[in-house]
DNA sequence: TGTTAGCACTCGGCCATGCTGAGTGCTAAT
DNA sequence: ATTAGCACTCAGCATGGCCGAGTGCTAACA
């Protein structure tokens, strides 16, 4: 079993197939090439090793990484080497700081790394005020758990009095505070319309664009790093390599496959290869965490990078990166 | 003349290197491949064609491109296929105004493209106002000509009472109100200080981060597209690929590439090659447009392609979406 | 029974060689 | 001024031979 870890690090250095004289030449245990060659044989047999063409070396399959990353995933201890994001302090702009993360990991790890803001659809509005911009529109201004804040101009004919924008404001507070989006439902939105009298197609309007504006982006998310990938061979053939940034440069798909089911724990999730639903990555090993901003709201982040990646590494950098934001997010409340 | 010009178009749809009997047949003007040849070495001599090797056919030099380009900008008139902004009206959000626009343009022209965001500097301020969201911060909302919104959240320590609130926002507008953030100066600041009375520490602190959140992010650029480059041959070369890529996903260096001086005109810009500045795109052609949103404010919008890049359908292409975002804008005041 | 040495075999990568076809330049004829 | 013809060049491709890394197997050994 030393033998096939002694395979996946010496691949993971060099990303060429190993033989076996490198592997008695290079570990202590003092065996001749011949061992390992019965060794490898016996390995080959179980599927965790395989041969490019005849005599090549072997490379670790897919269930030998498996293998692999389970061994190292019960490891107790990984050495984090601290990263610090650096973060202007006082303005904390969600997507700035994600932004960096995203930028840190990649820069890190040499992969390419992709974060996705949380979900909206489950916080709870906390504040709402509409302002009169100037005659002809109104800012609507939301700000959700988290402190997260979305904006938006909407046009309005009539231009409304001080009186009225105060009566409005207070009353959408009333109604909406601490509801998300999908508790706005029809019988609140009828409430809301009969208690607004003269402006219930303004209400109407109001909420309207709120919801676009709050449901509208799906799951917004930011890559970083994506042209590590041609830091490695294996990758850098032009028909693999294109699918992969287009993969990135889309979001949607790998949005998808970080979003699976069941994975939303703090577990880190590690597909490798064929193990990911996705096609562009099938040549790739994903590796995806998730960041707690508060009960039920969470995002996630993701490294791609070749079959041979570090995964000690990387796997070590997320939980740093994780803690990291958990605390930023928990002094944000 | 119009020998170059077969040349060139033949090229500009083959991308391999044409030679005299090609030319020949081609074109009406009934010539032998032997006229050509003549022609053609004189072009060569000109300097307008180069020969990848002896015994190739001849390929455009940058110089040659040039020369064609000359002729298609005077040209009369460029056939507009019309193309249409899919944006819902009523939600007005730069970002995915222009993030959509970067989007069409790539996906119309099969190049890459990249779009930036006005500078804000120039921006007067039209609006700003302060609202308690909960105990420990402020939210911060600046709205500038031409309906920007920038929003920010700050921490304070002490709870304002709503009045105090009302005195800071009438003080902050009557005296921001109409300013760019260069004319922001001490003198301002100064008075703004003494007249605050108590609260003058939490004044600098706000305009404190109402400047870096205006000035910040120097200029937002967004790109779309970026993998078309895989689709032409000549730049599908890992190492020019990735140069080319991490440009674009850098976009520093070509943002300043468009703020060239000298070409605030609302000129389109032709950069063939080498007679761009960045290294990244010695093997390409860059285009770029000016769009206004108003007096003295714009953006910025370009393509990057292969050298062999259609340049009429680009810079119909760019023409277009440039009335069509100026009529956004102009809708929007 | 596990380990080792030795040997024949395999096969990708590399290099030299030769051929082909597209394209040129030049010259002489129209 | 245009054209036909011809010799020449050269990238691209296929072929074939060689090398070396690596294997599998067998026989000897502890």
């Amino acid at each position: 079993m030393t033998i096939l870890r002694a395979i996946i690090q010496n691949y993971l250095e060099t990303g060429e197939p190993v033989g076996s004289r490198t592997i008695s030449k290079y570990t202590d245990l003092n065996l001749s090439s011949a061992t390992i060659r019965n060794e490898m044989s016996d390995l080959e047999e179980m599927g965790y090793i395989v041969q490019p063409h005849t005599s090549a070396g072997r490379i670790p399959s897919d269930k030998g990484y498996r293998l692999y990353v389970d061994m190292l995933m019960q490891d107790k201890q990984m050495e984090m080497d601290s990263l610090k994001l650096e973060l202007n302090a006082k303005s904390e702009k969600l997507d700035s700081i994600l932004k960096e993360a995203a930028r840190v990991v990649a820069a890190n790890t040499n992969y390419a790394s992709m974060i996705t803001a949380p979900r909206y659809r489950k916080r709870s509005i906390k504040f709402l005020q509409l302002t009169q911009v100037d005659d002809a529109s109104l800012l609507a201004v939301v700000i959700l758990e988290g402190n997260i804040v979305k904006n938006n101009i909407i046009h309005v004919d009539e231009v409304l009095t001080a009186e009225t924008l105060l009566k409005l404001n207070l009353m959408l507070n009333t109604f909406l505070q601490g509801l998300d989006i999908e508790e706005i439902n029809a019988s609140v939105m009828q409430k809301l319309r009969t208690e607004s009298g003269a402006y219930a197609s303004l209400i109407s309007d109001i909420i309207d664009v709120i919801a676009t504006s709050l449901e509208g982006e799906e799951v917004e998310a930011y890559t970083s790093g994506s042209t590590n990938i041609f830091k490695y061979p294996e990758l850098n053939d032009s028909q693999k390599a294109s699918n992969l940034l287009t993969a990135l440069e889309e979001k949607k798909q790998l949005t998808e496959l970080m979003y699976q089911e069941g994975d939303s724990e703090r577990g880190i999730q590690v597909y490798i290869g064929d193990e990911s639903p996705l096609e562009a990555t099938k040549d790739c090993s994903v590796v995806t965490a998730t960041y707690h901003i508060e009960e039920g709201v969470y995002g996630k982040i993701g490294i791609i990078g070749p079959r041979r990646m570090d995964y000690q590494k990387v796997v070590g950098t997320l939980k740093n990166l994780m803690s990291e934001l958990d605390q930023i997010f928990q002094k944000g409340k």
